[in-house]
RNA sequence: GCUCGAAUGGUGGAAUCGGUAGACACGAAGGACUUAAAAUCCUUUGGCUAUUGCAGCUGUGCGGGUUCAAGUCCCGCUUCGAGUACCA
């Protein structure tokens, strides 16, 4: 996953995954693969923008001084990138692509019947000739009309129809509106009703705006996660966020009334024990169905919900409601049941009207209790005079209920749960009472926000409506603009450009004052999102200089997907959906050969702080070491890892570091001043941040590289210890050792010995093995062996250091290079093959066996390796040393593992 | 609440199919070399009891179970982490 270049610069936590698919990269190269490992930078964003509107310096500055310093540090690190194929989101070459991508799905519709998206040409051809029959597409409201009504519209009524059918459409959407950020925000990008970003409170607004029809593709997203290679625990993260339901729409009728309504349960075995319905306080219907005598108390109470912002809903979560004074007829029972309000209900999810079960859903049974509404038990033997009965287990009664004359010829009694919702699916279906339906908790991408520093919308507005720009003319370049800020009217930054309008005729932006909306015509003020360039980054990486296409048909067919994608599990439900529905859009279209676009994806874990604490005396300067604090009373105070070291503190530096502390006393243990720890993220504010150049200074880009694979499994999140660090250090100078003595150059031609060999190819065998597994913390404790075996039998053979060597680079590349040279070659390691490892060498002659009875073992055997199983058997038992564990025992059986165990089982 | 994952020495972590738990590394203690320091090397290092009996017992969050054999499999808990949350 290519990096957003922040202006704190990386820190060593960062390259992590780099590292990693550096490894695997170089590792390939010498098993003589071609790989692409591209970088680049997601170059547009919030924090550029923040800074400009703080500083006046234009967002295309900073990001290019930070793309630069990024480089810098990247450099330093040793990375096998293919820098001719960077790709910078920012970059009107680039976001070409992006814009491009954006027309194609304005232009296209979704159809459900053959799942895959279409041109919007081919739907109004539809429209012409029946209309609405017939057709199963995904939409924003179900319409009707027929083929002559179609034809009557005017442009504008037809562009309007249209919308709803466009997979990137304006629609009137209920948005998460950031007032201090000034701009609408993805679901992903709230956390907990405030900002991902910034933290600053969200509220729910309804705006028009840009989407993407990502819903229609909620099922496909959904049946992909079976076909790529990615952790149960994010392919299941992706799936609770899709929230596929199946469920049963029933229509219900008003009494008294022609009005009627759906709602949507996965309980249709429930239908009996419904005893009042609930709508969400946005719906239409609440108006329509709210009596007379009720409109004060119900105004009153859509009033107060109103303003409730999500947050407060989160955080209070009372039981409110109001009764509208109308009642519901059961279609299964006859029997009327009120209609409340109640913002329990949400306006978004299925109709936004709920039919409620006090007894079997604990939301609606909460409600119940707090109204004084009946609850009816459904299911055999439950008590619900406590809590509702949600488990989907039991045998259902009281559907009907005995005694009562059936409104309907349903009967439901007997079955189990699951067989009476099968057995309602089908008695809706047959009595057109609704119909089965699946939701999904996905929802269309907001794609418009309200910022300057983001891709421009190829889009112009005629009459109101949207129209693209000629495909021909992109991309449409971001405009100058005064000031990055909203302006006086409230509209977006671009609102300040004075160069914003598109002349049809001449097809280019010409100034505002010409727009005479009959050939100049305004421009979009709002831009896309940052996920907007960073859905199909890699497809440019294919073909990143291709002006003619976003990626040619060979490149593309060449390299196909990404084969090993690393990246952190925190885009489980932004980057990774929007990515995989960008790409199987591009599918649909023939652009993108494969339809998954990440086929292999592995999370590495966040790297943390490890923060040390000095603790000083309250009111005084004086500090006291970590063990003997509790005899005080002290705060602590966090202290710059950097002068401290295995926890010890640098007196000296601490008193230079701050001048409130240059006449610091410190009480001492041992001599020492020992600091506490403690891990945290890392930040400057804990003063815990490391910084990988520091790193590479005093150790080498090598043992950078190496120690951030040493730390443990790449997938698990762990606090960044220096300390640790002298290990692998240690390995890499006692591995130099070995090419260079005192005397300097020391390899020799001479023939290596079995034990030699043996531990070469055991290593060989090992680290081959690991890198396909990505296991390379334990791929270097291999090394680590390895060279001390062959340091302490002193071999400095060419035979064995040449293949080290070569299985070395794609740890430690500087280093090899360094080797490989010595050696003697005029070729890069990276040229070299990748050596085989050669089982014969590792084979043993002699096997000891630890000979256990009932499971613990009592003393070890030396037996020949290849002697047959019964040999070992009558070996063991016929030994001097079994008698004794024998004694007055009788043998059951005797069982020879393959790890060279014997157990005998004795009675 | 629901879903998923994890728990192993002072620390990071090994243990691939159920087969001698603690590889490798850090830290710590002791020693060699050195005027001294750095660097390097050697020894010890889960706990307990021994240590001129060189071994024994115990031990992978807790309680059970399966098995000749469990860190690993099964059942029931505890704690921590991640995701998600009036989704009907």
């Amino acid at each position: 996953m290519f990096p957003y270049p922040s202006g704190a610069g990386l820190h060593v936590g960062h390259p992590l995954g780099y590292i990693a698919s550096d490894i695997y990269a170089r590792y390939k190269r010498l098993r003589g693969f071609n790989v692409l490992h591209p970088m680049g930078y997601d170059a547009y964003g919030l924090p550029a923008e923040q800074y400009a509107i703080q500083t006046g310096q234009h967002p295309a500055i900073t990001t290019v001084n930070n793309i630069n310093r990024y480089r810098e540090q990247l450099d330093k690190i040793g990375f096998s990138f293919d820098w001719d194929r960077e790709v910078r989101t920012c970059d009107p070459k680039y976001y070409h692509w992006t814009q491009w991508a954006f027309q194609r799905m304005f232009n296209s519709f979704y159809c459900n019947t053959c799942q895959r998206a279409k041109p919007i040409g081919q739907l109004i051809s539809h429209f012409e000739k029946q209309g609405t029959e017939g057709l199963d597409v995904a939409c924003s409201e179900e319409l009707s009309f027929t083929a002559e009504a179609w034809k009557a519209m005017s442009e504008r009524e037809k562009q309007e129809t249209l919308m709803n059918y466009r997979i990137a459409y304006l629609g009137e959407t209920m948005v998460n509106w950031c007032p201090k950020l000034g701009t609408v925000l993805a679901n992903d990008e709230v956390i907990e009703g405030v900002s991902a970003r910034g933290g600053y409170p969200v509220v729910q607004k309804k705006m028009r705006q840009w989407c993407l029809r990502v819903s229609a593709y909620a099922q496909r997203l959904l049946d992909g996660l079976d076909t790529v290679d990615w952790t149960d625990s994010l392919k299941e993260t992706q799936r609770n966020w899709i929230g596929r339901s199946e469920g049963t729409e029933v229509r219900f009728k008003v009494k008294d009334s022609d009005l009627e309504f759906t709602i949507f349960t996965t309980r249709a075995d429930t239908m009996f024990g419904v005893t009042f319905m609930v709508l969400a306080p946005e719906s239409e219907l609440v108006a329509q169905v709210t009596t007379d005598a009720q409109r004060a108390e119900v105004e009153a109470y859509l009033d107060r919900t109103k303003k409730r912002t999500e947050r407060e809903r989160i955080a209070d979560r009372k039981v409110t409601g109001v009764f509208t004074g109308s009642y519901a007829i059961n279609p299964f029972t006859g029997d009327a049941v009120p209609i409340w309000v109640s913002d329990y209900v949400l306006a978004g999810y299925g109709t936004g009207a709920i039919m409620a079960v006090p007894a079997h859903d604990s939301r609606d049974y909460a409600f119940a209790k707090h109204f004084n509404l009946p609850i009816v038990p459904l299911v055999e033997g439950c008590d619900v005079s406590e809590e509702s009965f949600d488990a989907k287990e039991g045998i259902v009664c009281n559907s009907p209920k005995a005694g009562v004359t059936p409104y309907c010829d349903l009967n439901l009694n007997g079955l189990t749960i699951k067989e009476a919702i099968a057995a309602t699916k089908k008695y809706v279906k047959e009595h057109h009472l609704g119909r089965v339906k699946v939701n999904f908790r996905l929802r269309d991408a907001i794609f418009s926000r309200q910022r300057y520093w983001g891709e421009p919308f190829p889009v112009y507005y005629k009459d109101g409506m949207p129209y693209m720009i000629d495909e021909s003319k992109l991309p449409l370049e971001l405009p100058e603009v005064a000031k990055f800020l909203p302006t006086e009217s409230g509209e977006p930054p671009l609102g300040h450009a004075t160069k914003w309008a598109w002349d049809v005729e001449k097809g280019e932006v010409v100034d505002n004052a010409l727009i005479d909306n009959r050939t100049v015509f305004p421009l979009e003020l709002n831009t896309m999102p940052g996920f907007a360039g960073s859905s199909a980054y890699y497809l440019r990486y294919m073909d990143p200089h291709n002006d003619k296409a976003l990626v040619s048909k060979e490149a593309d067919e060449y390299w196909q997907n990404v084969d090993l994608y690393v990246g952190g599990t925190e885009h489980a439900t932004g980057h990774l959906i929007y990515s995989r529905f960008w790409n199987k859009f591009l599918f649909d279209l023939g652009v993108s050969v494969k339809e998954e676009p990440f086929q292999k994806l592995i999370n590495q874990g966040m790297i943390q702080g490890r923060s040390n604490f000095v603790y000083r005396i309250k009111d005084t300067n004086t500090f006291v070491s970590l063990n003997l604090k509790d005899q005080y009373e002290v705060t602590p105070l966090h202290v710059d890892v950097n002068i401290v070291s295995n926890d010890v503190l640098d007196v000296e530096a601490f008193r230079n570091w701050r001048p409130e502390y240059k006449d610091a006393e410190f009480i001492l243990e041992d001599g020492k001043y020992i600091c506490g720890w403690a891990v945290e993220k890392m930040s400057k504010s804990m003063f815990n941040v490391v910084n990988p150049d520091v790193i590479v200074e005093n150790y080498g880009a090598d043992t950078l590289r190496l120690y951030e694979m040493f730390l443990g499994p790449i997938e698990q999140s762990k606090p960044w210890d220096t300390n640790g660090i002298d290990g692998v250090h240690r390995f890499l100078k006692k591995l130099w050792a070995l090419f260079y003595g005192k005397e300097g150059w020391q390899v020799t031609d001479a023939e290596p010995a079995p034990a030699e060999l043996k531990s070469l190819h055991k290593l060989i065998k090992k680290v081959t093995q690991d890198i396909e597994n990505f296991s390379y913390n334990t791929s270097i404790s291999a090394f680590m062996i390895c060279v001390n075996e062959l340091t302490s039998m002193k071999c400095y053979k060419k035979a064995i250091l040449e293949p080290l060597t070569v299985v070395l680079a794609p740890f430690a590349p500087h280093v090899a290079e360094e080797f490989w040279h010595t050696l003697g070659h005029d070729t890069t390691v990276c040229d070299a093959p990748w050596p085989a490892y050669n089982e014969e060498y590792l084979k043993e002659n002699t096997a000891t066996y630890a000979i256990s009875f009932n499971g613990k073992v009592r003393y070890n055997l030396e037996l020949p390796a290849d002697m047959p199983k019964e040999d070992v058997e009558k070996t063991a038992l016929a030994h001097e040393n079994s008698a004794k564990w024998l004694e007055g025992k009788s043998v059951k059986k005797v069982i020879v593992v393959p790890k060279k165990i014997v157990n005998i089982v004795i009675g």
